[in-house]
DNA sequence: ATTATTACTAGAACAAAATTCTAGAATAGT
DNA sequence: ACTATTCTAGAATTTTGTTCTAGTAATAAT
């Protein structure tokens, strides 16, 4: 059927040694070099999901825009949910790590309250790309990821909770099922941030800081009213 | 290069005629078989995306599910985006009507904010699955149905505003950025909803209804304060 | 120093899933 | 009756995510 006997097993055989197209610098260790390339392809894929969505993006665009292989690329995430992934949890950490820290030196209930909805704010605006991917959620995680998950929002949960708690007890803050704190301070700031990330509102969280920050505080403050 | 000269053109020659599986009731006008036909790809689908995802969710699936051909499928709706696209604007349409309806009769500040908050509450708690789809978001429109969905949230918007603004005038409703309205007064309640329907929440949002919908209208108040 | 072992890179091959294509059937319009 | 249009059907194709095999650099073990 072939020309000759010499065509047996013509796949595979272009050798990769060959070609070296990505030596880069060759001064950098190989582990920089390594986690360079993690770093360049979860930035990429960053760009591309919040853009336009994890199931739009394809494999091949973050592949030639990170200069990585497919090879390298299923050796470090093992699918693109697993990039997607990555970056969710990273993200996740660094958005509670934050919240807490602003929340965590205040003293009195108003001005913790208002430091949370304040760092939202402030944290939205200045990077919009992970917010808008963080908020999206649609991320299908894996059973690992989501029982770390589960874990760290616990943990997450039980801290601002120890926070609330005495300032319920004091009469500050109304007593509510805990599961509402959160949405009640954070919310309404949530829900102003999909809007303009999504174009669909020109003010940034930041500039509607101060409202939001007030506005939340009313909802949860226990109120013993004039009228 | 063929066997002989009766291979000519054997591709496509499997004529479609030959089946018939899909006759169903003969007595059903062709129009009613099709509407039909359209209503249960979109009952399917919504089951499918809310439960798994619109990019886990193969059509092939859908195709079964509902008893319908590729042909078909991809004449009613031109692909999978296509029948999200479909579900996305009619269940927005769906919510929007049913606020309006909840909001316009009523007379005072209170009682209108109130009745935002509870329809939200009931009417997720009673539609997951269309909710559920509605709040993840993961639809990438097509340029044709952004428009679509701007205007009727311009509308919306415009008619919730008119209810708002004899209120504002009177002192009952703070004066706020027009965009700032809808996010203090339901961003609580989809917050709280992601968090029931993505299983973080046990609570569902009708048995929190009352203690959100006075909460978001605390945020929303002008208040005079006694301390 | 030499030899396993491991971590990583590379891209061709593969498989699965979405979409296009061709064509026939039902219906509406003239 | 005939023509155009809408709808149905499924085979064929394309696209795209992932696997596979094979190689290289770095490290550990002997």
């Amino acid at each position: 059927m072939g020309n000759s006997d010499s065509d047996i097993c013509h796949r595979n055989m272009t050798s990769p040694t060959m070609f070296h197209k990505r030596q880069a610098g060759k001064s950098q260790t190989r582990k920089s070099q390594t986690s360079a390339l993690k770093s360049r392809v979860m930035e990429v894929s960053l760009a591309h999901f919040s853009d336009v969505g994890i199931e739009q993006t394809n494999v091949g665009d973050i592949l030639q825009d990170a200069d990585c292989s497919v090879g390298s690329l299923y050796h470090h995430f093992g699918s693109k949910e697993g990039i997607a992934e990555a970056l969710f949890v990273e993200g996740v950490d660094h958005f509670n790590a934050g919240l807490l820290a602003a929340l965590l030196p205040r003293r009195t209930a108003s001005t913790g309250i208002k430091a949370m909805v304040t760092f939202c704010c402030e944290w939205v605006t200045d990077q919009p790309q992970l917010a808008a991917f963080l908020l999206s959620r649609e991320i299908k995680l894996s059973e690992l990821a989501r029982l770390e998950l589960r874990e760290k929002d616990r943990a997450f949960g039980q801290s601002t909770y120890d926070w609330f708690a005495p300032h319920v007890k004091s009469g500050e803050l109304q007593a509510l099922p805990t599961g509402l704190y959160m949405p009640l301070i954070c919310g309404p700031t949530l829900e102003c941030s999909r809007m303009w990330l999504s174009g669909r509102s020109a003010r940034s969280p930041r500039e509607v800081a101060a409202i939001l920050a007030e506005a939340s505080w009313q909802s949860v403050r226990k109120s013993v009213r004039k009228s």
